[in-house]
DNA sequence: CGGGGGTTACGTACACCGTACGTACCTTTT
DNA sequence: AAAAGGTACGTACGGTGTACGTAACCCCCG
């Protein structure tokens, strides 16, 4: 009956699936112990207690990102690709990605991109200092975006891309966002992303560009 | 003995001050009530339930933002002082500021700081599409620095700012993090902030500048 | 061929959670 | 005076995380 005995990777796994299918809210011990068909107390075996296994779901949705940095290309590509790299386990996994943005991990498990991200950013000309900084720069954004994309999403629903709010604004007290309601309430997240990006590339670009002076 | 009616008020109050003094965790109805001196269910009189206690905290957090917009100001300083009052409630209430950036919340409450930023980016010169681009670019950039500086502090210690990572890192298979250590564990949230308020400032300049082409 | 000894699975139990429901009081309206 | 409505409260139910004690298993050492 037994087919295969219990991992942490198999819990891990399973909390990652409910976790998807019916939100953070309905992921408990005993909700996940019922998934693998198993008693409750028998995760305890594998996993320390609930906030360490979400560590560990958020650790393994991270590691999942497919890196194909490539060092010959131009720089400004290379950030496009970790970016977007980043981006796509937010498509492959919307709910537990926000595990990943809310609980800083202080694990080994995020280190390969931030390695990853220093090369580029040495390889562009930056010094340790503005490498840092950059690096920072785009991880709030990136985190930012997440955050905004996927939603908080507590409950149900597969995702809610309505977010409803157009109508009931007082255009005399609201003129800017009653006008521009339109543009407020739909969200091309993919473009919005790229938009983002570009704007930080061309950023870095003019920051790189004159070093010092001007304050 | 009863000094004061219970009020909706007195009861968001109550949340606030429990969650910066003990974190978001140990928010609980009773936990509140027992601060109050008052029943669980006597809560129930004035909030339909604790999700809706949860946004009402953000909402009141959100609201305690000090504007003082000049209109006659340059925009970058609008810009500038808009992205520092944002970041002051983060000062004022650290743990509270997880749940305003946790929590969308569709309420009419954040909607004066959006009817601001639009004035102001308008009044540089951006175009509605453009207004809207540069407001989410900003919003992703605040929501995902204020994330780090607060840090999630799921349960305890009043903030936590050692990341205490640095040491244990293999030299070889991360050269960059394990030289930029220094840099990586330290953090001027102030400084860090500014930074990228002026890059993003930057950025917009550049983008203003151009409108079209170069793509 | 015994045994142990360690690992794994499991059940029970406790303290706590959100909140549905019924009830008492107190204030205002009729 | 009576009726109506809001506020505070206690109890109760089904859920949660997990400490603890027990039993089965496997493997190694004698």
């Amino acid at each position: 009956m037994r087919s295969e005995p219990l991992s942490r990777a198999r819990i891990v796994a399973a909390a990652i699936d409910l976790i998807e299918r019916e939100g953070a809210d309905a992921v408990s011990m005993r909700r996940i112990a019922a998934e693998l068909g198993v008693g409750v107390m028998s995760l305890y075996n594998h996993v320390p207690n609930k906030d360490a296994l979400l560590n560990a779901v958020a650790e393994a949705v991270l590691s999942e990102i497919e890196f194909t940095d490539d060092p010959d290309a131009h720089w400004t590509d290379r950030v496009r690709a970790q970016a977007g790299a980043f981006r796509q386990i937010a498509h492959h996994h919307p709910r537990s990605t926000m595990l990943v943005v809310s609980r800083q991990l202080h694990s080994a498990a995020g280190l390969l991109p931030v390695e990853r991200a220093l090369a580029t950013l040495r390889g562009a000309g930056f010094d340790g200092p503005d490498a840092v900084r950059m690096l920072r720069m785009f991880i709030a954004f990136i985190v930012g975006s997440l955050l905004r994309e996927v939603g908080v999403t507590p409950t149900f629903a597969p995702v809610q891309t309505r977010t409803i709010k157009a109508e009931g604004v007082d255009p005399a007290l609201f003129p800017e966002v009653s006008s521009l309601a339109p543009l407020l309430d739909e969200c091309d997240h993919e473009a919005e992303f790229d938009f983002g990006v570009e704007l930080l590339i061309q950023a870095m670009h003019v920051h790189s560009g004159r070093k010092e002076g001007t304050r």
